[in-house]
DNA sequence: ACCCAGGGTAACT
DNA sequence: AGTTACCATGGG
């Protein structure tokens, strides 16, 4: 069935390219296909209308909860327009989310986003979903830990991943052990679930806080990328505004999206 | 050939 | 605590 949502606050195109995922690709319609928690989707967007193709009944609270439908974004976007910056991020981008995505898949994901490019990441993460994930409506699921149990380096070859692959064994190892526990970081404070992710080797605070976005959605993680980097040195060199408070992640979001695409931030040539 | 890419680590000061 | 070379790979 086709399931189709409305909300002035949804744009899929700016939610699926601002970032934080890598595995929706868009068609010279406008289409998004794409596949998150082992199911297949392609999206399509008409004005406030998001239509849901081929899904099944039953994925629908699945979908609902990736897409954080439950939540009212215009409720933010008025909090943090009390900052003139972050009032011009967010009507460049009323219509951003912050999608609930699988730990395992985001933790993966950018370990391999590090000093490196978005389209070459989608191709490293394409190639590991084909060489060891299951295969799902045409394409392939990302591979869960337990897939990927007892690889080493050489395994991911392939990927060409470079000094990554490394960074990926480790990972795989200490999900497989328990020695890093998604259930328990769901439920720890942001300071302590960083602390435990950045005991993997090649995960530090910026990846740490990717997951804790993208993945566990803890509102307060603040990534720091370079760009991010880059618009704090130009709007806030004092520090984040107050209106901030609390959903940091959400302002970076908003922000980010603005300065890569929206070109919020004046050229400079440091 | 040189630069950069949603950084992290180790080895310095 | 803050700075710096290096890490593999691909695209401009």
């Amino acid at each position: 069935m086709n399931y189709t949502i409305q909300n002035k606050n949804f744009d899929i195109r700016r939610t699926f390219l601002c970032g934080q995922c890598f595995r929706w690709s868009e068609d010279e319609n406008g289409a998004f296909s794409g596949i998150a928690g082992g199911r297949s989707l392609t999206v399509t967007q008409s004005g406030d209308e998001v239509t849901l193709h081929g899904v099944s009944e039953q994925d629908i609270p699945f979908w609902e909860n990736y897409f954080d439908l439950g939540t009212d974004y215009s409720a933010y976007i008025e909090t943090l327009s009390a900052d003139e910056t972050l009032k011009k991020a967010c009507e460049f981008s009323p219509g951003i989310r912050i999608l609930r995505q699988e730990p395992f898949e985001t933790l993966i994901s950018f370990i391999i986003s590090q000093n490196n490019n978005i389209p070459r990441i989608s191709g490293i993460i394409g190639r590991l979903c084909e060489s060891f994930g299951t295969p799902a409506g045409g394409g392939y699921a990302f591979p869960t830990a337990q897939q990927l149990s007892g690889i080493v380096p050489e395994d991911l070859a392939p990927l060409r991943a470079g000094f990554r692959a490394r960074y990926i064994c480790d990972a795989v190892e200490k999900v497989n052990s328990g020695a890093v526990d998604f259930a328990e970081i769901d439920r720890l404070p942001l300071a302590e679930a960083r602390e435990q992710l950045k005991t993997i080797v090649g995960v530090g605070d910026k990846v740490a806080d990717c997951v804790l976005l993208f993945a566990f959605h803890k509102l307060d993680a603040f990534p720091k990328d370079v760009w991010v980097k880059r618009l704090m040195a130009q709007f806030y060199p004092g520090g984040l505004p107050e209106c901030t408070l609390g959903i940091e992640g959400i302002a970076q979001q908003y922000l980010f999206d603005y300065v890569r695409n929206g070109g919020g931030l004046p050229v400079t040539n440091d």
